[in-house]
DNA sequence: ATGAAAGCGCTAACAC
DNA sequence: GTGTTAGCGCTTTCAT
């Protein structure tokens, strides 16, 4: 592992105008750089991020806290979060916590180590709030990403995305294609991080008019086999359902596979209805009906988000910003119901 | 953000004593421990792993490369490897090169630059081999996972997988089925890491006299567009094919779903079958028949790897462990096939 | 049992 | 233009 004293020494300079060379500050003879030049070349040198990081008082790198890197929606956000730290020549460490608690606390602690420079949070809800605001005083930069509910926020900064309209949207959607007997799959429990678009949807509902029991609703996990369970459960309940509306897209493939399963065809027999449109959405048979989310906007303004709180004092007002709203997106999933509505 | 002096203050001792009763060594009084331990807590202190990487010459860190990570694999292997590395006290670095060799040679910079004590590669093929080469002589320890073949070991240390044989069982299963007129839909360039499984294939069905020609092969990107793509060219050069090997379990759900758009009914007019085994395997409909390959050992195994090539001169020979063979997976992709072969 | 001191590899003032 | 110096926050001998 060459240093900058060995590479000063082989170029016959000083560790500092080497320094200087490497990062272009000072003023340096043109003849005594390409000596230096060589001596990195020749030494095959690479800076030493971790002394560096330490005597400017920071590291290269942010950190993504993801509750669960095997739901493929956090991949694709972590691409788009990796992209924009790229740019601003960060380093992304992405910490998967597997929904543990201890997981979390350890990377929290790790990034409050200095590990990363600062940290995006996403699932805030899933997250210790209050041990992301003790991070905060203590100095670190936190941002908490994805927020569901602009006009609900955390004390925190953080970056919303109006999930409630999200909701809205789909369930519009199914009501003007003339659907009436609805029903909801929520990946979370009721007061879990999906409940903001499943009031959108429910509010929606009330207000065109339509019945509504307890039974047409299901919670559990976001995941494709809960999805299939709780169609399963729903559709053994009220058989009689002609449109559902899935909390996620992930859970939305399961509803999917529970349709196919009964026999019933989808959309012609039962309409679906997604959130978010992850990459898989458009790819499956029948392409799947949902509404979109600015998934690469919201972590591009995480970044930079990130950037200006690193700059501000703790003391200030958390900063919220909110992306560009949702967007229906029809694919083969939804379609008028076959037979109308009682 | 505190520091050991600052808490050393707090407690009335020395930096040097905080030191030693955070990590158990040196011996200290039982009461100094106290008050050191409740400054601690009182002033929120959080080592500073930068420094502590800098004086203890490596960081706490482990760096794995991927090319993508919005393949599913990845993040699915990427848990596997963060599990193992957890235990050992190490956080993981997930590094994606999005198969672009200037991030990856960013990348690789940064880990020769102490941002991690250690590499795991995967998809070497995809890697500048001589940069992986030339780092490791400059000390860094590398190893490869996944590498497919473990009679042509590579010059680096290196996790095999016997993916011939992945390719050997596939073509034994559609061949056993009665399959006489087989297809294959190859993710990767003829030369590109998805070479050898192919080979296992195409070796199995020359061996079992099959006609073939080239006809019968497409090759591609490991994407489900891809897969499809390959899929509607295949059938359409040879529409009387009954069994399709897919090189990779992600555009086997192309050729799924490629089929499908065809009016063919999988397994009854067509058997598909994948490689890796990935999560949504199972969870496709139908569900997919594959040769699973061990994830979980891989990744463990390269853990270990790594653990013992940091302890290992850069002049030892590199060492190449393989994994226990992949194994054939029977879901509902592959059957019999409906007319039997001329 | 505790403290003093050196130094990890680097950067940034400042001096020459 | 280039060198000297002083740390960044921590661990680790070595004194006391």
């Amino acid at each position: 592992m060459t240093t900058l004293a060995e590479v000063a020494q082989v170029a016959g300079v000083t560790a500092a105008t080497v320094s200087n060379v490497l990062r272009g500050r000072g003023k340096v003879g043109a003849e005594t750089r390409q000596r230096v030049l060589a001596a990195v070349e020749a030494t095959g040198y690479r800076p030493n991020l971790m002394a560096r990081a330490l005597v400017e008082g920071k590291p290269s790198t942010l950190a993504l806290i993801v509750s669960s890197i095997a739901n493929p929606f956090y991949p694709e956000f972590a691409l788009e979060v990796e992209r924009a730290a790229r740019r601003l020549g960060y380093f992304l460490l992405v910490c998967n916590t597997n929904d543990d608690p201890a997981q979390e606390r350890a990377y929290l602690d790790a990034v409050g180590g200095s590990l990363a420079q600062g940290v995006i949070v996403m699932n805030a809800d899933f997250v210790q709030t209050d041990q992301l605001i003790a991070l905060r005083q203590r100095g670190v930069p936190v941002v908490l990403c994805m927020w569901e509910r602009p006009q609900e926020p955390p004390n925190l900064p953080c970056v919303s995305v109006d999930f409630y309209q999200a909701g809205v949207l789909a369930a519009e959607h199914l009501i003007k294609l003339g659907h009436r007997r609805l029903g909801a799959v929520v990946a979370s429990d009721p007061t879990g991080n999906h409940r903001w678009r499943y009031q959108g949807f429910i509010d929606t509902v009330h207000r065109a008019g339509l019945p509504w029991t307890d039974a047409q609703v299901n919670f559990g996990h976001d995941t494709i086999d809960d999805g299939r369970n709780s169609a399963h459960g729903l559709l053994a309940a009220c058989p009689d359902l002609t449109g559902l509306f899935v909390s996620n897209d992930l859970p939305a493939f399961g509803v999917l596979q529970a349709a196919a399963e009964l026999g019933m065809e989808v959309p012609r027999d039962l309409s679906v209805i997604g959130v978010t449109d992850i990459q898989l959405a458009h790819q499956m048979r029948p392409a799947l009906s949902t509404v979109a989310v600015p998934t690469a906007e919201a972590a591009g303004l995480a970044v930079d988000m990130l950037m200006s709180v690193i700059q501000s004092p703790p003391s200030a007002p958390p900063p919220m910003v909110i992306t560009s709203p949702p967007r229906l997106v029809v694919r083969a999933s939804t379609a008028k119901p076959r037979r109308t509505a009682s």
